[in-house]
RNA sequence: GCGGGCGUGGCGGAAUUGGUAGACGCGCUGGAUUCAAAAUCCAGUUCUGGUGACAGAGUGGGAGUUCGAUUCUCCCCGCCCGCACCA
């Protein structure tokens, strides 16, 4: 019996491909187009298996939409700026650039070993001067338009990658990539006005109708658009005032005290001169913002003796605290407690004595007798103590005191964001240079675009302490482009998430002079299907939404959206060991013996845990270029899509590598083991086919019927079924009825072009083993399913009686219902549990059910 | 705390608008082939009882709507994910 040779096929197969160049788009092509992306990766060194599935997934649905008859786009590059880069540098003394790059062609040469059908000749790199210099342009073009500016201001920094992170980059307090404790410092920093998008960015999202309601929900929620009011509170003995911000201005009869952040503008103020006060600032900042620093730490105030005069009531005055738990940056830094109707204001009223006044009361309740005092209302009801908004519900008061204070001109109705400006600068070396120089004289001057790019320095020392390019002995000192004295470069470089903000728009012209050709992106814009993991559900994937907008501004692009489509891949996942010493073992290390497993050099026990997502740490990788010698990229590709749908995890399994394997040699020795079927192609439909045939001839229109609404939902897995029951059925087909060769050879050229976005190689093979000669199956047409073979004349008809299945009976499509009744009663097991009597009702569903009630 | 999702055989997972639960695969059992093994092929495989025909139960648990519920409603349990001192 002869094996599928995948090492000779698939070789020969990816160099036809490229041979004849069947990838290679261009605009001009008079078909549909369709423009398939996956997140490209970061040029870490190896693939992982994350990288296979997502990209096995991007090619199926690349060469079904080719064979659909789409000109599709489908390219891939490199998101190659990064930290890591650096901290191989400190290790082996490799300059980042001379890393990266070897990084890349490891990496291209293990995709290439997979068989995706990329448009090679547009692949990208950002960290060529060739990418980051449109960047840079792109970067001018957003100061020009107002879409860049440079504040001092409080940052996330990270100790461990000494840079700034964006708030979207710590999670839980932490450095999304050290996982080490962010602590607040005060710097200078770009930042991009994403917020001027907010309220565009959140409509957006409702016409995202092919994304994932979870990260459309979870967009929703990182904007954050809540609706109140900025208020201004008189300070008593001084001229400024206190603007706060609040979601609940209804309840301000009920207001005891005021509190701002501890770095509020008032607060560092009055700190110059208070040195109790400076000292419970410090702390503030010292405090952690994760979760857990957050659950124990106390609601600390601290009583600046400043008052703030009630808007509404005269001579009350309200103290104002410094807290710890107001934040700079939401609002205006400062707040109005309401301990009633507000757990946490009531919490620190009780801690500090503070009034504890209900303003609101439950509809019905006794106004009088009303009373908080350890949890504050927090639902609707009518307002009391409220001079003039007594009797009003929550909403109608609200809308009533923001009248008046709007009218008294000290507040204004406020729609606020908890989305903040994205902060870009980063002290770091690896990334796009930041294109500004700094002149005493003329302050903040831009590179003129001919002086473009500005290219990083080679001769660099990476030491790991402080930014290297403010270290290097020349690369900043520049001439000052308007004045002509002496001046600085810009050292911090840009957030690597700008370079994945555009780089699909980069494709649709990756040669173009200017960073985006207009006729290019009109073309192929926006990605009609976007294929990469959750993470990004709010970094990555809200950034781009925002470039987008911004790129139209500036006159590159004609979309909002860049990404119409979005499919987010699960994790792949894989069984951990540990030893008895709790150490995590590779899979390799572990031999199983029975039930059992044991460590394979020592014997001593094995303790199996659950899958986890695999991840060095645990031990629990498996190398893809490992699979594909031992196995070939087919079998990896078909085990990626059989068993899971795409949006859950995959569990990595032998036995399910093993199955997809198996499964094609199968459908090798059909082809190759049956003579009948590779006799000349296009023979016509003989006269006489069997019954037996026709059944099979019926699957293979269903089937490419199913798969073909199965790959446009994206249920590959349910595709695969389909193709395995087809190969069944097939397989299952009998020589000596009348059609059988016929039936038999249209069934494997169907499973061939079926099959063929999923193991494209084989397919090839198949395809020339069934006499196709030169042919290409990645330049033949999707099967057509003939809608006459769709429909059975006969119905199988499931027959209940009280709902419990007692048989089925098969009945003419669309027959009458009495017809299907009579037949229904008619079954020896309805009669026996009718036992003579007749039914009570009889309920006929046309070709499909009829339910007898006893 | 807020928001969202999920729960189906030993396992991964299928089941149009409510209409034959368990497709397809993995695993397992028995058999064929083989000197033997691998590979391959055939048969079986939700659970319980029964040699068997068959009977009963069954989609996390409990109630409800319905002729009929994995699917719809309510309550509860468990797991997972996102956000989180947001005023």
């Amino acid at each position: 019996m002869a094996r599928y040779n995948f090492k000779e096929n698939e070789q020969k197969w990816q160099a036809a491909w490229e041979d004849q160049g069947c990838f290679q788009v261009d605009e001009t092509a008079d078909r549909p187009k369709y423009y398939v992306l996956e997140m490209f990766p970061y040029p870490s060194g190896r693939i992982h298996m994350g990288h296979v599935r997502n990209y096995t997934l991007g090619d199926v649905v690349a060469r079904y939409k080719k064979a659909r008859g789409f000109n599709v786009l489908h390219p891939m590059g490199w998101d190659a700026f990064g930290l890591p880069a650096e901290n191989a540098a400190m290790e082996n003394k490799v300059p980042p650039a001379d890393w990266t790059r070897e990084n890349i062609a490891t990496m291209r040469k293990q995709l290439k070993t997979m068989g995706l059908s990329y448009d090679w000749s547009r692949e990208l790199a950002t960290c060529e001067p060739g990418y980051y210099r449109h960047e840079q342009k792109i970067f001018l073009d957003f100061l020009k338009h107002g879409l860049v500016y440079q504040k001092e201001s409080w940052v996330n920094w990270d100790p461990v990658e000494n840079t700034v992170l964006a708030n979207e980059q710590v999670i839980d307090g932490r450095g999304w990539r050290s996982g080490e404790l962010v602590e607040k410092r005060q710097l200078s920093q770009w930042f991009l006005k994403i917020t001027d998008y907010a309220e565009e960015l959140l409509d957006g999202i409702e016409t995202l109708e092919r994304w994932p309601d979870r990260v459309r929900l979870m967009q929703e929620n990182w904007i954050g658009r809540s609706e109140g009011a900025h208020v201004h509170f008189a300070l008593e003995g001084r001229d400024d005032r206190l603007e706060i911000y609040t979601t609940r201005p209804d309840t301000l009869f009920g207001a005891s005290f005021c509190a701002v952040a501890a770095n509020h503008p008032l607060a560092q103020e009055l700190s110059r001169t208070n040195p109790d006060l400076a000292e419970f600032i410090a702390e503030c900042n010292r405090m952690g913002t994760s979760e857990a620093a957050i659950e124990t730490a106390e609601k600390l105030g601290f009583d600046t003796g400043v008052k703030a005069r009630h808007p509404f009531v005269d001579g009350k005055a309200l103290p104002v605290y410094v807290a710890n738990f107001v934040l700079m940056d939401y609002g205006s830094g400062a707040i109005f407690g309401c301990p009633a109707h507000d757990q946490r204001d009531l919490d620190f009223a009780n801690k500090y004595g503070l009034d504890v006044v209900p303003v609101v009361a439950p509809k019905g309740a006794d106004a009088a007798g009303f009373t908080i005092t350890d949890e504050a209302y927090l639902e609707d009801g009518l307002h009391i103590n409220s001079d003039f908004l007594d009797g009003l519900n929550v909403a109608d008061a609200k809308s009533t005191v923001i009248d008046r204070l709007e009218a008294m001109e000290i507040g204004t109705r406020a729609v606020n964001y908890r989305l903040r400006d994205w902060g870009v600068s980063r002290q770091r070396y690896w990334g796009c240079p930041i294109p500004i120089i700094h002149c005493g004289d003329c302050g903040i001057v831009p590179v003129p675009e001919q002086d473009l790019p500005v290219e990083l320095p080679v001769d660099i020392d990476i030491t790991g302490a402080g930014n290297p390019l403010a270290a290097h002995p020349t690369w900043k000192h520049v001439d000052c482009p308007t004045c002509g004295k002496p001046a600085q470069r810009e050292t911090d470089t840009f957030d690597t998430f700008f370079e994945s903000s555009w780089y699909f728009a980069r494709f649709c012209a990756p040669h173009a002079d200017a960073p985006l050709d207009r006729a290019a992106v009109d073309h192929w814009l926006p990605v009609d299907q976007y294929i990469g993991g959750i993470e990004h559900a709010v970094l990555h994937l809200l950034y781009s939404r925002f470039f987008t907008r911004a790129l139209k501004k500036c006159g590159y692009l004609s979309v909002e959206e860049p990404f119409a489509g979005l499919l987010t891949q699960g994790m792949v996942c894989h069984q951990t060991f540990k030893d008895a010493d709790g150490k995590w073992l590779l899979p390799t290390q572990v031999v199983f013996d029975g039930g059992s497993a044991a460590h394979a050099d020592t014997g001593r026990p094995v303790t199996a845990g659950r899958s986890e997502k695999m991840s060095k740490s645990k031990k629990n990788v498996v190398d893809p270029e490992a699979i594909i010698e031992a196995y070939g990229a087919d079998t990896a590709r078909l085990f990626m899509l059989s068993d899971s749908p795409p949006d859950r995890d995959l569990e990595w399994t032998d036995a399910g590598v093993d199955g997809a394997w198996r499964y094609l040699n199968r459908l090798w020795r059909l082809v190759t083991e049956n003579p009948a079927p590779r006799a000349a192609p296009g023979a016509g439909k003989p006269d006489s086919i069997d019954g037996a045939a026709e059944d099979v001839l019926k699957a293979i229109h269903k089937t490419i019927d199913g798969v073909s609404g199965d790959l446009e939902k994206f249920h590959f897995n349910k595709a695969v079924a389909r193709i395995r029951e087809l190969t069944n059925a097939v397989e299952g087909l009998k020589d000596d009825v009348a059609g059988a060769d016929w039936v038999r050879r249209l069934g494997l050229e169907t499973l061939t072009l079926l099959i063929a976005p999923m193991t494209p190689h084989l397919a090839e093979a198949l395809w020339h083993e069934l006499g196709r000669g030169n042919e290409l199956v990645a330049d033949t047409a999707w099967p057509e399913a003939d809608p006459a073979y769709l429909v059975d004349d006969l119905m199988t008809v499931a027959v209940q009686v009280n709902g419990k299945l007692k048989g089925t009976i098969e009945l003419p499509k669309d027959c009458a219902q009495d017809i299907a009744e009579d037949a229904a009663l008619a079954l020896d097991k309805v009669q026996s549990v009718l036992g003579g009597n007749p039914p009570r009702k009889v309920i006929v569903v046309p070709n499909r059910i009829v339910n007898v009630v006893a």
